[in-house]
DNA sequence: CATATGTCAGTCAAACTGACATCA
DNA sequence: CTGATGTCAGTTGGACTGACATAT
C-alpha cells in the first residue's frame, strides 16, 4: 500500500512539473503524449483508435484531444485509406516543430530525474513494468507504428518480432 | 524519460482500479485519502491547511473535497478552537465506517500489487521516495496528527522525533 | 446481421485563477 | 500593517455515459 502511495504521489508531482514546463508550448502532457506518439509512427499517423489503445484512453478523450491539437495547427484529420469507418491523425510540420521545442526544453529541466542514477531508472522502469504489463500495456507493435530503427514511445518494448 | 513514463501509466493503471473499487462506496480516491489521513490524526480532525499541505493539494481543492465528504455526512466542518482563521474537519462515525468497508475492499483486491513480493514493494518505496523528499514530501510531522503507534499514511515517514 | 470506429451532447470530479472576508 | 486561512465564482482539461451515423 506503501507503493502505490508513492506511485500516486510521484505521479502528481511530475505531472505538475511536465505540465507546467508543457505550459509556454500550449501542450499538456495528454497533448504532447499523443503528438510524440505520432512523430515515432512510420508515416506520421495513425487511426484513432490505435492511438486511444496505445494511451489506454476512451475513446472520447482521444477525440478532444485531436480536436485540440486540430485546431492548434499541431495535427490534421485524414479519412483512412484502408478503412472507410477510420479516421486518421497525420501530424504536421508545425506539430513536429513543436514537440521537438517541448521535448528539448522537457531534456533541458531533467524533471527532477537527475538525481537518479541510470540503474535506478531502469530498476523502477523494470519494477513498473510488472504492472503495466498485467493492464495490458506493451502489446505488440503494428506495421503501422513506430519506424524502422526509431526509439519507442514506450521505451524498452520489444517491437515487432 | 522511460522511467517517467512508466509512473504515469502505473499511476493510470492503478487509478482507474481504485476509483472502480471506491465507486460502490460513494468515493474517489482523493476523497478517500482524506479520509485516511483524518482516521490516522490523533483527533479525527485536522485543519483544511494540514489537509492540504500533506495531501499536497490546492486550498480550494481542499474546500471542495471536504465540501463533498460533509454532503456525504462523511465529515463535519468545526471552528478551530486554536485558530479563529482556521477550519478543522473532523470525521464523524459514518465516515470511520466508511473507511474501513473501503480499505477492506481495496485489500481484499490488491488492486494488482499481489505480483509484487515485499522485496519490490520496498525498492519501489524506496526508489520513489527520493522525487517525494525532493519535492517537499515527508515533512515532520506536527502534533496533532497521527495517533501514537499508529501507522502512517505515508508508510515509512519518520514521524515525529 | 453483428461489430468496429468515431462523434456528439451532456455530466462529473479535479485543479486551477483571482478576488475576497476574516483573523493572527 | 502583513501574512495566513478558507471560501466563492468561474474556467479549464480530462474522463466518462449514452446515443448515434457510418462502414466492415
Amino acid at each position: 500500500m506503501a507503493a502505490v502511495t508513492s506511485i500516486m504521489r510521484a505521479h502528481q508531482i511530475l505531472l505538475g512539473q511536465l505540465d507546467t514546463l508543457l505550459r509556454p508550448h500550449d501542450l499538456t502532457f495528454a497533448r504532447y503524449e499523443a503528438l510524440v506518439l505520432l512523430t515515432f509512427s512510420r508515416t506520421g499517423a495513425l487511426p484513432l483508435s490505435r492511438i486511444g489503445e496505445r494511451l489506454m484512453v476512451h475513446p472520447t478523450s482521444v477525440t478532444n484531444t485531436v480536436d485540440r491539437l486540430e485546431r492548434a495547427g499541431l495535427v490534421r484529420r485524414m479519412r483512412n485509406p484502408k478503412d472507410g469507418r477510420g479516421v486518421l491523425a497525420e501530424i504536421t510540420g508545425k506539430g513536429r516543430e513543436v514537440v521537438r521545442r517541448a521535448t528539448a526544453d522537457l531534456m533541458a529541466a531533467d524533471f527532477c530525474m537527475t538525481m537518479y542514477g541510470e540503474n535506478d531508472l531502469a530498476e523502477m522502469f523494470g519494477l513498473l513494468r510488472t504492472i503495466r504489463v498485467a493492464a495490458g500495456d506493451f502489446e505488440p507493435y503494428q506495421d503501422d507504428e513506430r519506424q524502422e530503427g526509431d526509439p519507442s514511445l514506450r521505451d524498452g518494448s520489444p517491437g515487432p518480432g
